[in-house]
Order: structure tokens, then sequence, then C-alpha cells
DNA sequence: TCTGGGGTCCTAGGACCC
DNA sequence: TCTGGGGTCCTAGGACCC
């Protein structure tokens, strides 16, 4: 614990949700969730005004629209988060070379690794220059905690939002910490609540009271010390930059249990790809691979198995994945599958070396089996080549009518409002779902007006009339109503696939032919999962 | 219309070794 | 022949965090 509230904490305000106000001048003020479109979504970030209607983070999206149905429902745009993510960062580490990242929009500094004054004041005064650097440069608030410990920094933050700053002064905790719940302090969740709630522990103090044998009793070494430690304001975890990951993996929710056998396998295969792809981007091999399993009643299990060393090959992920699933009895349905690669190694100068020779031997393998295994996915839910989906929230431009966004989508038809992060509130018009002028877009910035040489402005007038002011949700609330009913929750490649504008699912909708017969066997129907992507709790 | 996706860390049992 | 004991690796599961 150090003598000057040295640690700062930053966590962006509503980030995700306060990304989407800045760049869609008519979501401003309005109930914003950003999250899982799909049946199985569940929100990653809401707007305080949502918030207001007791949405949550967490929350599945499904019961979100029902506590506020005049809400904005959007998927993610991770390139927009990591490009203001990025930019938050740079005006961190202008402060300190120890800059901790957590997420996309959370960190911690070490401003006395940075030379700042070791005194409140100056410390006081370099939360707030931050603070405002990062609205002039990003347009959003960001909350400041500033302590000696990181966990009291984390609950400063915390204590400052929205928008605020909040200093803990050393020497002050105990006092501070003691009224609150034993849930303020981290590593401690749902379960151990409850553990400790049995024992007749609700505060800090009372955690504080129990002592650390009592603790350890109840929730096991490592954690019952750690957490007698915190209750005690204990924390000399240091601030640590750029740790290495420790293991990558990937994950589908599919809209509809799946049961057939080879779609199942045809699915781990390709996330097998999508693994190992990370795993490339990012440098790496790694020695054991693990499945993950979720069944239709939520069941979650998971299968390993540790090669004879590390690899990125993905033919030999692939087979290992095969491997695991066979293990697994699916005959239930599933809901979830996951591949994961973990025990990761750098890549040595001989790998390197070694590989350069088969890469694009390999590469050109992979290109060939995953080709095929989407044929046979294809195959499997005999299915057409899918055509281009519009999720709302994602950027489009239309030749005519400029850069803009999707309101929504559905019987073919998509509802685009047209207007960008520095004009006023824009106009709505309805296209073909296949309209020839309407093409994916890039995310626009949200300060300092067009970029350069940027084309995006209409060449013509909108003709259709904005929505009234009073529904913040503009087209967005009736795009679900519009799809055909009985296909919105098992169409192939329902909503919610990835945002990716390279992304080709189909609508929610199915071949005539299949009706009644194919109820009974829903798994085939779901193209894609309902990624809500990563979150910004 | 119940419950995402990407991680981290810890525990516990069995194998295996000295 | 009575069942040691510790360290490490592997596997599986669970809690927690954003």
């Amino acid at each position: 614990m150090r003598r000057a509230p040295t640690i700062l904490h930053l966590d962006m305000d509503a980030f995700f949700a306060a990304a989407e106000q800045a760049a869609k001048p008519s979501l401003r003020g309005k109930p914003v969730v950003v999250g899982g479109i799909g049946p199985r979504g569940v929100v990653s970030t809401a707007s305080y005004e949502a918030r207001v209607f007791g949405v949550r983070s967490a929350m599945p999206t499904a019961q979100a629209r029902r506590r506020c149905p005049n809400a904005a429902y959007l998927t993610p745009r991770f390139t927009l988060y990591r490009q203001v993510s990025d930019q938050v960062m740079e005006l961190l580490h202008a402060l300190s070379p120890l800059v901790e990242p957590l997420s996309l929009d959370e960190a911690f500094v070490d401003l006395e690794a940075g030379g700042v004054e070791p005194d409140t004041a100056a410390v006081r005064e370099v939360g707030e220059r931050l603070r405002r650097d990062i609205r002039r440069t990003t347009g959003l608030t960001g909350s400041v905690g500033l302590a000696g410990a990181k966990m009291l920094a984390k609950i400063a933050s915390e204590q400052a939002k929205p928008d605020g700053l909040v200093v803990i002064e050393p020497g002050r905790e105990r006092e501070l910490l003691g009224p609150m719940t034993v849930r303020t302090l981290p590593g401690v969740g749902p379960a151990t609540a409850e553990t400790l709630r049995r024992a007749g522990i609700h505060t800090v103090a009372e955690t504080a009271e129990a002592g650390e044998a009592e603790l350890v009793r109840l929730l096991g070494r490592a954690h019952g010390a750690g957490l007698y430690a915190m209750a005690l304001g204990r924390d000399e975890r240091p601030v640590v930059a750029e740790r290495d990951a420790k293991s990558i993996s990937v994950e589908d929710t599919f809209e509809v249990d799946l049961t057939d056998r080879t779609r199942v396998r045809a699915e781990v295969t390709r996330l097998a790809d999508r693994c190992v792809q990370r795993l490339r981007a990012a440098g790496r091999s790694g020695r054991t691979v693990v499945i993950k399993v979720r069944n239709y009643d939520f069941s979650t299990l998971t299968r390993s198995e540790t090669l004879r060393g590390p690899t990125d090959d993905p033919g030999v992920v692939r087979e290992a994945a095969a491997r695991l699933l066979d293990l697994v009895d699916t005959t239930g349905g599933v809901r979830l599958l996951g591949v994961g690669v973990t025990g990761l190694a750098d890549f040595t100068q001989e790998d390197l070396f070694a590989q350069v020779a088969t890469e694009k031997a390999a590469e050109e393998e992979a290109e060939r089996e995953r080709r095929a295994a989407d044929e046979a996915a294809r195959m499997a839910v005999d299915e057409p080549e899918r055509p281009r989906r519009w999720l709302p929230g994602l950027d489009v431009v239309h030749d005519e009518f400029g850069a803009g966004w999707v309101q929504g989508s559905g019987v073919g038809r998509v509802t685009v409002r047209f207007e960008q992060p520095w004009t006023g509130p824009g106009r709505v018009r309805t296209f073909r779902v296949d309209d020839p002028a309407l093409r994916p877009g890039e995310p626009l910035p949200l300060v300092g007006g067009p970029p350069d040489g940027w084309r995006g402005e209409p060449s013509g007038a909108p003709d259709e009339p904005a929505d009234g002011a009073g529904d913040p949700s503009g087209g967005l609330a009736g795009a679900g109503s519009e799809r055909p009913a009985g296909t919105a929750s098992h169409g192939p490649g329902g909503p919610g696939a990835a945002p990716s504008a390279a992304q080709s699912s189909a609508p929610a909708t199915r071949p005539n032919s299949v009706s009644a017969g194919a109820a009974s066997d829903p798994g085939t129907g779901s193209g894609t999962a309902s990624g809500a992507g990563m979150s910004s709790r």
C-alpha cells in the first residue's frame, strides 16, 4: 500500500453504447443497448438512458427488450471500439510507461512510475487533465479512480461514475470499505457471496472480523487468504504492462440447438480453423487443444488433449478437436461449441525457418479444407449460397444517399438512417436487401469531422421523412415484427452473426418446401451464432 | 424467447517419477 | 509385500471478470 494515491484506474462510461451514441446523432439522449441481437443474445452495454428501465450488462437481450422496447438494439462494432480504445491507451501511455489494460475500456496506470509527484493534489490534477484529454480526443467520457492500491483505485472509479473522479486517501480505506457489501471486493461473485452469506458475512468489515483461518476454511487456501487481505485494504499487486496471452479460444452459440452429428463435426472443424487463424495472427503456437460443448440444458463440458509439442497447424488442431468430439455424446442437442488452444509458446527461430517452407502449402490446404467444410455444412442444411446480412447498427454506404447505418431489416427490406457523427439526426430510407447501390461501410471518426478524402456525403436528398422525434428507436423496434412469423428463431443464419462486413449469412427465411417437417429437426436451420461479442462492463 | 464470448486463476484427482 | 511422500504434469470443472 502506497502512502500516496498514485495508482490510477480508468473506466470509460457505458463504453460501447456511448460510442454508438457519438457515432449516431439520432440516438443521443436515447436508450441504446449494444449486444447480441439474436434470440440467444445478451446485453454487452446499456446506455444510462436504458439502465433507467432496468437493462443491465449480461442480461438476455430478450429480457431487455421487454423492459425497454423503445431502445435501439445494436450489434457491436469492435473495429470502432478498438480505434477509440487505442486513442485512450495512447493518452494513458503519455502518463506512464506502466499501463495495464484490463479490457478495451479499462486500465490501470502507475503514476509513480511515470514520475508524477506522489501527492494528492498532483495526481488529482493528472486525473482531471486525462479526463479532459479523453473527452477532447474521443468525444466520450471516462471515470477515474485514484488510490494507493489497485483494488481501491478500481472501487474509486466505480464510485466516480459516470463522468467523475474520486480519490481514496491512503489511511482511510478501512473505514471506507467497512460498510460496503462483500460483492464490492474483486473476486467475490454470486457463489462466494452466497457462501459468505450463509456464514453470516455480508459486509467488508464482517469479512475482516471473520479472520483469515475462517475464510480459508470457507473458500479455500488462495481465495480465502486473498479475500482477507482485500478486506483489510491490503493489496500489493503491482501494475504490470503487457501480459502474454495464455490461451486462445473461439466459440459459437447456435440460434437453435444442433442435433445432426455431421453438422456438429463440421462446426467443430470451422471453429478449429478460426482458432488457428487467431493463433497464427498472434504469432503463437499451442500444445493443448480443448473443445467445449454446451448441451441443450446448458450443462457444459470440456475435453482436452495435450500434443507432444506446440503447433499452429490447422490440420493438427482440427484432428485433435475431432478426436475430442468423438468422446462426447451430443444426441440431446448442442447449444454451443468451442475450440481453444492453451500451453502457448512463441515460435523459435528454427520453428520459423521450418515453417516458411511449409506455410504456403499448409495455408492452401487449410483453405481447401475450409471450403470443403463450408460446403459440407451447406449440404447438411440443404441451403443455397447465403446473401448478405444487414445487422442493426452496422455502417453502410449508399451510392446516392451516402453514409449511414442499418436500423433494421426483414422481409427482404433494410432500413437505413443517413447521418454521420458530425451531422444532426438524419433521415431514414428503406431499400431492398439486395439493392446494388447499398454496400457495407467503415466506422467514421467520432470527432474532428469528415476524414480527408471522405466521399460519403449524399449526392441526393433522401425522399423519406425522418421518424418522429418521440420514437427513439426509429424503425428498429419494428424490425423484428417485419420478420415472417415462425422464422425468426430458426432461419439459417439468423440475426447475431459476426458483425464483419464481409460475413455472409442468410436472412431469416427458409425454403418453402421446408416447413412442419423441418421443425422437428431445427438444428439444421441455424447457420450462425448469436455472437454478442465482448462486453464493456 | 433464459442465460454471449473471450479470457484468468484455482482446485482436485490420478499418473508418474524419484 | 501391509499400504511413504513429495513434485510435476495432465485433465476436468468451476468461479470470476469485462
